[in-house]
DNA sequence: CTCATCTCAGTCAGACTGACATTC
DNA sequence: CGAATGTCAGTCGGACTGAGATGA
């Protein structure tokens, strides 16, 4: 070493969008483990968790409620078809579309996510009380919030 | 519309892991287009700001400083050198490695990154007053000083 | 010998774009 | 007609891996 290292640039440390890019990459490294070891992709607990929360819907808006795009939501929705967590029937009514359905097997296995999610939520968050760890929560969810009514 | 759209599931709403990848990929968005604009590239900024903040140093503590790849930091300082941002000589006295320096047009070009990305900060932040930005900032910092003990 | 440094080649997953046929 | 839906092909940039050559 000719120096100390490991020093971070302060220009980076104070700002909020190098922030949240070098937790996010952390963050991902995390679920994609805990994905992995339940056998999922990363898409898939988002799409599972909307239809048990709004029931059957159309890939359109799964994609719209989930933030993913439907070219997405097709590969994603197909390889859940594939490990039988969901069906995918047409609907009669709308004949453009199809009815996505949650199975008894995705709820067992959006359970299985929701256990691995909360652990990687604690290793996450661990430097941080629960008082913290709501303030932040409530800070991004506002954030957020805010984009979404730029982009729309 | 069959029903509400833009709903998000609860389950995600309430997700720090979820919520940051989200809010990075909205600043990574504006981030760009902000370097897009300086006619610089992703990687410039933080290798940028090391160099003027710690002066001279090898490829491998800028990667180590800015927490990037040493492979991607090769291409990175080579292109910069093309811009002529910076300059990349050899160390007479650890021959394996290069000496980088910034230049004086790297330094404008720095400051003009400062402005691009204050910008940025501004439109990420809106929602929050200086406050509530303070705290999503030193919220973050612990969050990623705890991940930097994790790794090494 | 072991280790660090620089470099190149290539992988991998995610976000996104464009186009097209079908249906409303 | 214009708009929405599902589908496919493909791009783009970012994070990362592995290997090789050189030198401390």
């Amino acid at each position: 070493m000719t120096s100390r290292p490991d020093q971070v640039p302060e220009r980076l440390l104070a700002k909020a969008s190098w922030l949240v890019k070098e937790v996010a990459v952390y963050a991902g490294r995390l679920s994609h483990e805990g994905f992995a070891a339940a056998g999922a992709r990363p898409y898939w607990y988002p799409l599972l968790a909307a239809l048990d929360e709004f029931g059957p819907s159309s890939q359109a808006d799964l994609g719209r409620r989930c933030g993913i795009d439907r070219s997405d939501v097709v590969a994603a929705v197909s390889a859940m078809a594939d490990a039988e967590y969901v069906r995918r029937t047409e609907d009669r009514v709308d004949r453009r579309r199809n009815v996505i359905t949650l199975t008894t097997a995705g709820e067992r296995e959006l359970r299985a996510l929701d256990g691995h999610l909360a652990a990687v939520q604690e290793a996450l968050l661990e430097p941080l009380d629960g008082a913290e760890r709501e303030q932040l929560v409530r800070l991004l969810q506002r954030v957020r919030a805010h984009q979404r009514d730029r982009v729309s």
